[in-house]
Formats: structure tokens, sequence, C-alpha cells
DNA sequence: CTGAAAGCGCTTACAG
DNA sequence: CTGAAAGCGCTTACAG
């Protein structure tokens, strides 16, 4: 059976076809008896107005597209868990407003940044990515020529082109280390990048480096080691860390720049016999689903992510209505669980 | 800047529009000299063919609609992580096939069945949600009637409209029974629904009890707790029953319809001051994340998420190519870790 | 309140 | 190999 058209419903409801898509889309122009009229006969038909056709005369699609992308050192089968967090809170709220979502893993090394608005296939972008913006930078330049409407996930950067919004990770940082010196301790290591090109680690550090400068804390000796987000990576920093030190007495508490190191971090301190937090504190971040049920459960810092996406896709949809829109940075919030060595319960 | 058309291009070519077309397309109808001169002015000038306007010419979308829904039973803030594997990899394996994939969130209740296809959003569906499927066999039948192509995750069954592809949950649980009986187990219990509404449970329920009479185990007064898939109900359900009991050695496992129950049931059995797998053993379903860094690491069952988005995705197109396929029943695998105690190191 | 008409930007028979 | 033309199914000025 072929699909109904307007034209159909026109013709059986002895109404022309401009009176049928009034009436479909409760104009005030049209009678209430014809709109009643034709929407029960388009209900019987089950038609439904074809979004190919309305978009392209509407000039514009409905529909939001949201660009996912992570460093491909990671191995792409594992998807960050923050990101499927904020995934599934982007997906509740473009539906709250009505659009559709259409959903993409991009390679950094891909033309992501010219299919989607130009073809017209969404009315605008989200760029959900981990990392340095500085490697496609070119590419979001290239985007704002265009005129595509996009939003970032990442820190405002005033080198950056466009617009985004974020989580405060220098505070994030800073109040992790806050809350371990209240604890007593003194000696730390971070786990994680610290550098340009991970620039949401290095904030957690340089966060972190405050506090601890504000303690009087002397950092000079503070070890750092280098892991991106998996467990493993976790893993073999801690193993390279506790090769470094002479006796686990040495240090008091390793800051992790993400759960998933920390959760490597802590079986690497398990596998040498020593105790968390009982030897050593250990605390992660992001508040992945992992760390409530790791042992012993992980003092992190969680990240709003249902907010974010509400964040995302309104100011998004308030660009596409020529809104000006600024960078927003969100407050992360400290979790405190046993691993920290602040509950009795360990 | 107004976005170029066809026409567009066309002018600066010399060349009529259809020229352009087919020349983007790379028919063979046109010249190599014309074709890569038309190529390269759409490149200086970016552009992009309009899908609205293709799809529109075409009558059909190039994308792929992936409605998911849970039990409205459950905190919709989270996701099952069994599904967030398979959006991974549903996606993965649309993006390959050179088709957008529209994800969306559904409620039971909604008109779900209606929105997409009709209106030429998508080509077909990918339905995927845990439960039973009876709730909304009407919806299904109707979307056959409809013509629409769509595809079901979960068990095959004859009363169900539609064709589907799932794991083998019967197997899965008739796995999990024999792995424990080979340690010697004998006094079973099950946490988690064994009923009709969660036919998914149910077959793993099933699935083990064969095992149980094969080995002529008694399973007249083996025990079985409801219990939905969260680590909360995990947790209630095994203190309900820890609380049937009168001591830890009247059980010597305990079967988890799913990792989240038995992350819960961990916690309710450690909490009584029990050892796993030293007084008892628990075991898991769906491999997720955690239950690689629980603590003990969880013996669970794994199923292939990745081969079944291949799967879905590959059998979808080939139904919108209106080639017949038939329903599919997966092999799952079981991973053994420590909380089975099968390992050395409990 | 309603209808006839134009046009969104393509693809693809049809004709040469 | 190329072009003129039709038409996909809508929405929305325009005219009444």
């Amino acid at each position: 059976m072929k699909k109904a058209t307007s034209f159909d419903i026109a013709h059986m409801a002895g109404v022309s076809q401009s009176t049928v898509s009034r009436a479909l889309s409760d104009s005030p122009l049209v009678n209430k008896e014809t709109r009643d009229r034709v929407k029960q006969i388009a209900l019987d038909l089950n038609y439904k107005v074809d979004k190919n056709a309305s978009n392209l005369r509407k000039q514009h699609s409905q529909t939001l597209a949201l660009l996912l992308f992570e460093d491909p050192t990671n191995d792409d089968s594992l998807i960050n868990p923050f990101f499927i967090s904020m995934l599934a809170s982007i997906t509740k709220a473009t539906a709250d407003a009505g659009y559709d979502l259409l959903v993409s893993f991009q390679n950094l090394n891909d033309d992501w940044h010219a299919e989607y608005e130009d073809s017209n296939k969404a009315d605008g972008l989200i760029l959900l990515g981990y990392g340095s913006y500085t490697d496609y930078e070119y590419k979001l330049s290239q985007l704002e020529e265009q005129g595509t409407r996009f939003l970032r996930w990442g820190a405002p950067d005033e080198n950056h082109p466009g617009v985004s919004i974020g989580s405060d990770n220098f505070l994030g940082g800073y109040m992790v280390a806050r809350h371990l010196i209240g604890l007593g301790h003194r000696k730390f290591a971070f786990l994680g990048e610290a550098n340009v090109g991970a620039p949401e680690f290095l904030a957690r550090y340089d966060g972190c480096q405050k506090a601890l400068n504000e303690a009087k804390v002397d950092t000079s000796s503070m070890l750092q080691i280098d892991a991106i987000s998996t467990d493993l990576d976790g893993f073999e920093a801690a193993e390279k860390l506790l090769a470094k030190i002479d006796h686990i007495s040495e240090l008091d508490a390793i800051v992790c720049a993400s759960d998933l190191i920390a959760m490597g971090c802590i079986r690497a301190i398990k596998s040498k016999g020593y105790k968390v937090p009982h030897d050593i504190a250990v605390v992660g971040y992001d508040n992945i689903q992992v760390s409530e049920f790791a042992s012993p459960p992980l003092t992190t810092v969680h990240q709003n992510t249902l907010l974010a996406g509400e964040l995302l896709v309104g100011n998004l949809l308030k660009m596409i209505k020529n809104v000006p829109v600024d960078d927003l940075l969100m407050q992360p919030e400290l979790i405190i669980r046993q691993s920290c060595g602040a509950t009795s319960q360990c």
C-alpha cells in the first residue's frame, strides 16, 4: 500500500491540499470543524507528514547532530562512561525539545565538520570530545566560517572558535586536594597527563597544585605519571609510581585524573599487597558508575551530566534561533566515599 | 552567505544542473573531465547535496532509527550498561554502512511505532528493550501491518510479529549452572524475576534449572527472589534471601539474573560479614564493565554486543532491500573470574 | 476562512 | 555523453 499524501486527505475531506496542511499544523486560520475532520481522516489513514518534503520546504531539519569523538589512542570499542552519561542526557533533552538526534562517532581525521549542517541533515551540532581541541581547531574555524551552529563540550577557551559549555576542572582538582589536605595528607602524587594535549587533566592537576600551594605543602618533589583514561594505563602508571619510591610511606595520597585511572591504580596498589585507604588514599574524577562499586568505593568528583545535556541542547537551540549565547562553566561536586580515608568503614 | 545549490555549480561549470547531479554521484554517464571540473567547483564552494531534497526525490532517508526503551520501573536516568554497549556497536555498524542513525529513548506508552518510517525519517527501525514484548505486541503488529521494516533485539518468539535477533539466555543460564556444579556447588539460589514479564531472566532461570536437573541436584527447595536489574534491587533481594536461611552454609551459590543484581548481592553478603567466594559463590550475567572491577571480579556471561550490533544493522539493511531475513540466536560466553571460586586468587 | 500556485533542491526517465 | 523537464510532498505568500 502506497503511503498517503496530503492530497489523498484533501480529496477525502473535500478540501484543498493547502487546507489539509494548515489543519494538520494547527493553523488558527482553518475552521475548527474542517480541522477536526481533516485530522480524523489523517488519523484513520495513519498519515504522517513527510519530513523530507516538509524540511525541504521549511529549510530546516528539526534535528540536532551529536558528534562524539574520542582520543584515537583509546580502544574504540570502549566508550568513556562519562560520555555515555552525556549521550543519555543529550538524547533526552533533545527529545524533550521536539527535535530528533543524529548520533555519530567521529574519527578525528574524518571530514566531519562539513557533513551535517551543510547538507541540511541537522540544524546544529553538539561536539563532545575529550582531549585537546587544538588538533582540530582549524575545523572549528571552518565550521564557524560556514555559519554552522555548534556548541562544544569543554572548557571555554578564548583561543577556540565558537562557544562552549564545560565543567570547571580546575575547581574540581582544587576541591579534591583541599579535601585530602583536610584529612591530613601531605605527600601527593598525580596520575594522568598534565599537559596541553589533555586540557581537562591539566586543569585538574593545576587546581590540585593551587590547593597544595595554599596549604604551604612542598610540591617540588611531587610525582606525576602520564596516563590516558583507561584502567590499564592507570595500572601501569601506578606501578611506575610505586617503583619510583622506596617505601609506601613516602606517599599519602594519589590523585587520579579520572575514575578509570583510579580503578587501575587501586588494582596495582592491591597487587603489591598494600591497602587503600589504610596505606594510601586514592581519589578519582568523573563519578562513573563503577566508582560506587569499587572496593573501596571511590572518592571522586561528580559532573552533573543531566544538567550539562540540558544546557547544551538548550543553548544550541537558542543559537539556532539566533539568540546570542555565552560560554558556561559548570561547578563540579566532590563525592566522598571510602577510598580517601574520610569515612569510618575502611 | 546563502548555501550553494547544484544550479550554482552548474552555472560556474558551464554545464546543466542535471550534469552536476550526475557528476557528483559518480555517474559513469558523465565525461571524466566534466566530472572532475564539477567536483572541484563543488569542493571549492563547500557544496553538499541537500539531504532533504535528495531524500524526497529518492523516497528514502538513508537513515536508521534506534528506539531504546526500558522498563519504566527503572530509574530512567540510569541506562542499562548492556544497552549502552549495544548502542555503541549499532552506531558504529550504521556508520560503516553509510547510514545515519537517529537515536531515541522511548517511553513504552508513547506513540513511537508510528513516527519514524511513516514520516520518511528512517528507512527502518531497530527496537532495543528489556522485558516483555507482550506489553506492546499490538504496536509491533501495527508496525508490521504498515509495512515498516523493523528488527527487534530479544529472543525469537513465534508469538511476536516481526523478526528478531537475540542472545540465547537459556544456554547462558545453563552454562553458568554447569560451571558451578563442576566446582562442587549444589545448593543454589536465584536472584531476579523468573516470570513471563521478564523473558530474558526467565530463560536464564530455566537454563539453570535444566543443568541442575541433569546433575540430579534436588531443586525442590531452591530459593528464588524477584529483582529487577539494579544494584539496589540486588541488595534487597540478597537481604531477603539471607533472612530466609538459618546459616550461610545452607547455600553454595547465588545465580544472579544480571551483573547489576550481582553487585548488590555481593554488597549485601559483605555487609553481613560473609566473604565471596569463600562463604558463598556469586555469578552475574551481562559482563558489563563494572563486573571486571568488582571485588571479587565477577564470573558472568558475556554477550557479544559488537557482533549483535553488526547483525542487527546488517539484517535490517537486508530487509530494507527486501531480502528475507531469519531470526537469529547468538551464543553467549561464560567469563570465569573469582566470584565463583574457580580461580586461585580468592 | 479557503484555494490555486509557486517553489524548496534535488534525481532520473526521456530525448537527442 | 548532455540537457530540458517532470516531479518527489510539502508550506506559505498571494488573492479572494
